[in-house]
DNA sequence: ATGTCTTTGTGAACGCGTGCACAAAGATTG
DNA sequence: CAATCTTTGTGCACGCGTTCACAAAGACAT
């Protein structure tokens, strides 16, 4: 999983916890899955099986929605698509430009998911003058220079940057500029974004590590002892010598 | 961002939390820039600025860890990296596979930072029998029979899965009965494992949504009368209508 | 109309994560 | 060696999120 927001002291929006807002998108999933079956209502729990949750921490989720469950039976499934919907604002189109068509851009661009809920790919950017006019994905890539314009021309608030890590800060810093508010970064940086300006970040590379992290604990439950290639010496900040000469690899205390 | 680990309820692994887990690469590779700029130490409100936390919370992080800053000075740059390193389980090598070499399967395995610590592609599965052989970043796809005896030949015990959505929960299963125990799930569905085996999903169209949440909550601060299109009538569950007629768009209560 | 049965909605308790604020540790200076 | 100054490591309190468990609500049967 990518990890949380960056910046803004986990507030609250709108009486709305934070925890459930990111749990909404996995019940609309789940509900437009029942919706093409023609599924009518829904209890808490089948619903919460489906979309990998506890039924009560659904329960409680839709509770800041509104009641819109009925006892005894559960709740009506195209009403809540429909609420649900509305609530995450994807009753409305988003215009969303990329900019950095590498890869990865590229993928993202040519991702169906992306344009079928609320999210339409409005803008492709890039620094290369040479992928300038290229399409990708049926939409021809445009060059930086003219970001601050197309942005303003289509009304683009999300940004995503999937740029080399040396050029995101850049790019980010004009996308504010040019009037975008929230941004989905998939460069390995942290990102410095003034007051009002929502940030998520998408890290590959972090994913991994944490998966390792569980699977050298996993595998490593007995021997512990498989230290191959040379743990650095410590070093003692003034340069000199620790007082406890040289450490050993393994964790002191 | 991707979101949270599934299934497992918060156990702390080793003593140490699992938001700490989280952030431990990020202090990694805001390290490494500072060892590459050959800077020996750095206090923790230095790496905690530079890492984009608070710098209580990253001694506090460190402290499950050990003590492995001098007070007064700071975190001495390259054991730390090494400590961090270790506690990851970045010093050994993981091989990776990858199923499902569609766009974003192929960004994934030219992605840089995938190979740069500790993770190698070790094989490319796909179902498609015309992409068998075809070089992918310099990898010959392998077709997904052979499933089995890829995983098993490669050791690979971190499995990374690319493919639609429909496919996704069959070659889960696949991948954990030859031996894959951590996997990486982009495709945009529930992936139910037996215990013992930790899922994490990236879902770009989640981050997407909860951007749109705040991007809507930002721009209808004032005006919230903008509904469009028609919501549905509200449907009793038993087919009858509702004692309350039809139901406004806007929410009851 | 009354009773039963199902399922929601939520009060309350608990645990994790965060941030403050400070004492202890050690480096550095005189 | 003593004093000062910087920065770590952590005790503590607070708030968010999760989960349990149950009362209230409504459907359904009789």
């Amino acid at each position: 999983m990518a990890t949380g927001r960056t910046h803004r002291p986990a507030t609250r929006s709108r009486g709305i916890p934070e925890a459930t807002v990111a749990r909404l998108p996995l019940y609309l999933r789940a509900l437009t899955a029942l919706s093409e079956r023609s599924v009518p209502t829904v209890s808490s729990e089948e619903l919460a099986t489906a979309a990998g949750v506890n039924s009560a921490k659904l329960r409680k989720d839709f509770s800041y929605l509104g009641s819109y469950g009925t006892r005894g039976v559960g709740y009506d499934v195209e009403y809540l698509v429909y609420q649900i919907s509305r609530e995450l604002g994807l009753t409305q189109d988003w215009p969303v430009a990329i900019v950095g068509i590498g890869n990865l851009g590229a993928a993202l661009a040519n991702y169906g998911g992306f344009a079928s809920r609320g999210f339409r790919v409005a803008a492709l950017i890039d620094a290369d003058p040479a992928m300038a006019g290229t399409p990708v994905a049926g939409i021809a890539v445009q060059h930086t220079d003219d970001l601050d314009r197309i942005i303003s021309d289509n009304g683009v608030s999300i940004g995503v940057i999937t740029t080399p890590p040396g050029a995101a800060q850049q790019v980010c810093d004009r996308l504010v500029a040019a009037g975008v508010t929230s941004i989905l970064n998939f460069a390995p940086t942290v990102l410095s974004v003034p007051e009002g300006v929502d940030v998520r970040k998408v890290d590959l590379s972090i994913e991994l590590q944490i998966l390792a992290f569980h699977e050298q604990r996993k595998a490593g439950e007995d021997a512990t002892a498989e230290d191959e290639g040379a743990p650095p010496m410590r070093a003692t900040p003034t340069g000199r010598k620790g007082p406890d000469g040289d450490m050993p690899a393994v964790m002191p205390a």
